[in-house]
DNA sequence: TTGACGTATTCCTATATAGGGATATTATTT
DNA sequence: AAATAATATCCCTATATAGGAATACGTCAA
């Protein structure tokens, strides 16, 4: 079997870095023409009007048609099953900093009990 | 050109679902063998082989040898990079219910001010 | 109507899967 | 040494890109 269509789901769609530059252009939540992302990425214009179709197609993104324009709009809320995913892995480096202090005060105890030992052993 | 490698980084890495799952057999953090995630996740050997060793190559897991058995262990903070980039859009639907209560309240106001212009009307 | 503009789509190619099946590799036991 | 066990790797196929180039499509302006 081949690898998944990137427009299977949200986590195929994100793996493109363009798209998450382009998801980046449109963070302000308001509308923009395709043109504008061009012109703000400088990539060719196909290749913006086609990462924005598989955007699209998981719903990352809405279009609206503006005269000639085609106005496209962040989704954000497309994004949580991503954060779902990896906020359950957050503890580990969020409690990293805890278990660097751990280590810091387990020395220190060492330090102290070692101390103390020379102290016992003087008396 | 084609699409990026699964081994370019962690975002095409865990786009597979298969992987993800691997990864939360892994959770515990503690050692596991191959033979373990074969049978949790009931998938051929081959394949949970080679899902590992793309896991392996962005730094996701680790391996270390005992005896004959491979032991795999997550490396969870290669996933921050993940989280650091979704987390920019947490707020869109964090505040989600704000946004409600301000479209509720906009509402409300445009209500008073349909209103205040009959009122107008009238006099 | 004709032309210009903004955007989408089509055609092309090189590349990379994911999974199945078979087999190679390495370590252990008898 | 031979058999067994755990794991990795190789070969195969169907499929799906991403980007470049050209073009089709829909809208606006003169």
């Amino acid at each position: 079997m081949a690898r998944a269509a990137t427009t299977t789901d949200v986590f195929n769609a994100i793996a493109e870095p363009r798209r998450r530059e382009i998801i980046a252009v449109l963070v302000d939540g308001r509308e923009h023409a395709v043109g504008e992302v061009v012109s703000t990425l400088r990539l060719p214009q196909p290749t913006v009007s086609k990462h924005l179709s598989v955007l699209r197609k998981v719903g990352i993104v809405t279009v609206s048609k503006r005269g000639q324009l085609r106005m496209y709009r962040l989704n954000p809320k497309e994004l949580k099953p991503v954060h779902d995913w990896v906020k359950t892995y957050e503890r580990f480096w969020t409690h990293q900093i805890d278990k660097v202090k751990e280590r810091a005060e387990q020395k220190m105890m060492q330090r102290i009990v070692r101390e103390n030992q020379s102290t016992e052993r003087e008396e």
